[in-house]
DNA sequence: CTGAAAGCGCTAACAC
DNA sequence: GTGTTAGCGCTTTCAG
C-alpha cells in the first residue's frame, strides 16, 4: 500500500509538498504538482482516510441511523427508499454513508452517540426511530449534528426533514368528502410516531372545515400493521354500518381494509372508499388499486442529506425542510374510473 | 472527546495499561482493570476506530458495493434484502458497514480498489454487478479479500454466494411439465448476469429430461424488464399461439408477461401458465397471483458477509456458498387454485 | 515555494 | 504487572 511517503521518496521531496500538491493548495510549483501527481498514479496511491481523518478530526462519513430492517421492512420499503436518497446526495457530496441498524437488543449495548462518536461519522441522520426511542434523546443532548426524518425537533444540532402530514391528510379527507361522503372513519398509526399526530389533526381540519362532525369512536388505531387494520377496520365498519369512506394513515393498513372490506362483501369503491398514505409500489398493484396521499421517500432522504451536509460545511441558514405531498387518484375511492376499469 | 490519555492521567497510570484494560488483556491487575473501566465510563469514554484502525491496519467495517440504486430499483427491492442481510450479519459479528453505490458515470472516478482502500474496508461484499462490469476485473486483481454475490468466481481472495439457478429453473419447467404443458417459452434475462445462463441452463436440461425439444426461437431475452418482457411476450404469443407456458426467469417479466397475455385476451392460468422467479412482493398481490421460484436473499446477503468474515479471520475452508430455493405455486400456473379462488 | 517537526489516538514491541 | 518508546499515514504550524 503506497503512502505519501513513498511518493515523497521517488519524487525526491517532502511529505509535505506531497500532502500540499495532492491537496491542491497553491503554493506548490506547478511543475513539482505534475510530477507529484503522475508518480501517484503510477504508484496507485489511494490516500488512507483514517489518517486523514485521524489529524483532521473529520472523516467525511456520515452514519445513517435506521430501526428495524427486518424481514416486515420489505414491503413499504420506506427505509429503502431514503437510503436510495441519501446515498445519492452524500455522493454528489463527497462523504460515504456508514449504516447503523438498530434492534431493541443492540440498542442496549451501544448508545447512539457511541456508536457516532466511535465510527467519528460527521454526523447523523435518524429515520424509522419512535418518538419514545432512548435514542432521541441522546440526540438533542449529544452536539452531534443530527437530522431527523419525520420528527420535528430543532436545536443548534439538530434539524429535520418530513413532509407536511397535516395537509396531505387533509387532501385525502377533502377528496373524500367531495366523492359526497360525510361519514369518514380514520385508521391512523400508532401514537409513537409524529406522522400519526399530524395526520389526526389534518383529518379532524378537513372535517370541521366542511362541517362535519369529529366522532372520536371513528378514530382507531391500526398501528401501522396491515394485519391490525384489517381487524380494527372490521369491528369498525360492523359496528358501524354508515360509515363510507375510511382513511388510513398508511396504505398497509388500507390493504388491511381492502381485505376486512372484502370479507364484509362490501364493495370498493361503490359501498366503501379507502384511501390510503404513502403510494407505496403495492398501492399501484392491488385489486382495486389504491387512492393514497404520495410521498416521494427518496427525496426525504435525499434532502436530510442536504441539509445536513449543509450544517456541517456552515452553509445552513434553515434547520428544517418541508416537502409536499400528492393526491393520486385511483380506484378505491373513484366509482368512475372503477366501473370503467371493469368493463 | 476524551481518549485513553485522559484516563491514564486519571487514574495514575500509563496509557499502555488503559488499552490493555480496556482491550480485555490478561496481563493486567484486576483492580487496575476495574478502576480503568470506571473512570472510562465516567468519562464517556468511546475508542476512536479511526486511530484504531490505522495501526492495527484493520478497520473492522466491510464495503457493500452494489450498483444502480436508485428510483427502478425499489420495485424489485433485491438491493435492500441484501443489504438487510449483510447488515444482520456483519453487526452480530462486530463489523460496520459502508456503503458504495456505482453509478456508471462515478465509475469513471474511481476505481473499486480505490474505493475500498480509501476507506480501509478489510473486505468487500458485490451485488448487482454485470459480469461486463469493469469494477468484476479489478477484484479479482486487487487482493482485498471480497464476496461476490451471483457470481461464481474463486481465489485465494475471492469467495462468492449464490443460488442454485440450474436446479431452480429446473423445479420451475418441470413443474409446467407436470401440468400438462409440452410448448414452453422462456422469457430470459439478459447476458450480462450469470443467472440468465444458469435459467436457460435449468430450462433446457428439464425440457431434454421430459424429451420435449428445445426450441431456440422460444429463447428470448426480456432484459430483467418489465416492459421489455411485455413487448417480447407479446411478439412471442403471437407468431406461436401453440405455446401454453411461459417460464420467465424474473419475477418482474413475469409481471410483464401476464400484461401481454392480458392484451392478447389470454386468460392466466387456463389458456397461458407462467411462472416467474425471485417471489419478489409483488408476486402475491398481483392478478393472478404469481408461481415462482422462491430465493431468499436476505440469506443471501447473510451468508455473503458470513463467509467474508470467515475469510478475513482466517476460519474459512470454502469460498463458496450456494443457496437453495423453493416452488411457489399461485394462482398463475394452478388452474384448480385459480378456479377455486374466483368462486 | 519547500522542508522539518510535531502530533492526531491508538497499539505493540521491548524493557523493567 | 506496568511503563517507555516508536510508529501507523496524514496534515499543519513554523522556518527558511
Amino acid at each position: 500500500m503506497t503512502t505519501i511517503k513513498d511518493i515523497a521518496k521517488t519524487a525526491g521531496v517532502s511529505v509535505t509538498t506531497v500532502s500540499r500538491a495532492l491537496n491542491g493548495y497553491s503554493d506548490v510549483n506547478e511543475k513539482t504538482r505534475q510530477k507529484i501527481i503522475n508518480i501517484a498514479e503510477d504508484l496507485k496511491y489511494s490516500p488512507n482516510t483514517l489518517a486523514r481523518g485521524l489529524v483532521m478530526n473529520r472523516s467525511k462519513t456520515i452514519g445513517l441511523l435506521v430501526s428495524g430492517m427486518d424481514r416486515s421492512s420489505v414491503k413499504d420499503n420506506f427505509t429503502y427508499q431514503v437510503l436510495s436518497g441519501v446515498n445519492e446526495c452524500i455522493s454528489e457530496r463527497g462523504y460515504d454513508l456508514v449504516l447503523f441498524s438498530t434492534t431493541s437488543t443492540k440498542q442496549r449495548e451501544k448508545t447512539y452517540s457511541q456508536l457516532c462518536r466511535e465510527r467519528r461519522v460527521d454526523g447523523a441522520i435518524l429515520s424509522g426511530i419512535k418518538i419514545d426511542d432512548p435514542y432521541l434523546n441522546e440526540v438533542v443532548e449529544s452536539n452531534i449534528p443530527c437530522v431527523l426524518i419525520d420528527i420535528p425537533i430543532q436545536s443548534e444540532t439538530v434539524g429535520f426533514v418530513t413532509t407536511d402530514n397535516v395537509l396531505g391528510a387533509k387532501k385525502a379527507v377533502r377528496h373524500l368528502i367531495e366523492q359526497g361522503h360525510k361519514n369518514i372513519a380514520i385508521i391512523n398509526g400508532h401514537d409513537q410516531a409524529f406522522v400519526s399526530k399530524q395526520r389526526l389533526k389534518g383529518y379532524k381540519e378537513a372535517l370541521e372545515a366542511a362541517n362535519l362532525p369529529v366522532k372520536e369512536y371513528w378514530i382507531v388505531s391500526g398501528e401501522f400493521s396491515e394485519d391490525r387494520a384489517q381487524e380494527k377496520s372490521l369491528e369498525l365498519l360492523k359496528q358501524f354500518p354508515e360509515i363510507t369512506a375510511i382513511f388510513c394513515a398508511s396504505d398497509l393498513m388500507a390493504l388491511g381494509v381492502l381485505k376486512a372490506a372484502k370479507i364484509l362483501g362490501l364493495e370498493v369503491p361503490s359501498k366503501l372508499s379507502v384511501i390510503g398514505y404513502d403510494n407505496i409500489l403495492l398501492a399501484s398493484y392491488s385489486t382495486p388499486t389504491l387512492t393514497t396521499i404520495a410521498q416521494d421517500i427518496i427525496e426525504l432522504g435525499y434532502q436530510a442529506s442536504h441539509l445536513l451536509i449543509d450544517m456541517l460545511e456552515g452553509e445552513s441558514n434553515s434547520r428544517e425542510c418541508i416537502l409536499d405531498t400528492e393526491l393520486i387518484i385511483r380506484e378505491s375511492t373513484d366509482s368512475k374510473q372503477r366501473s370503467l376499469i371493469k368493463e
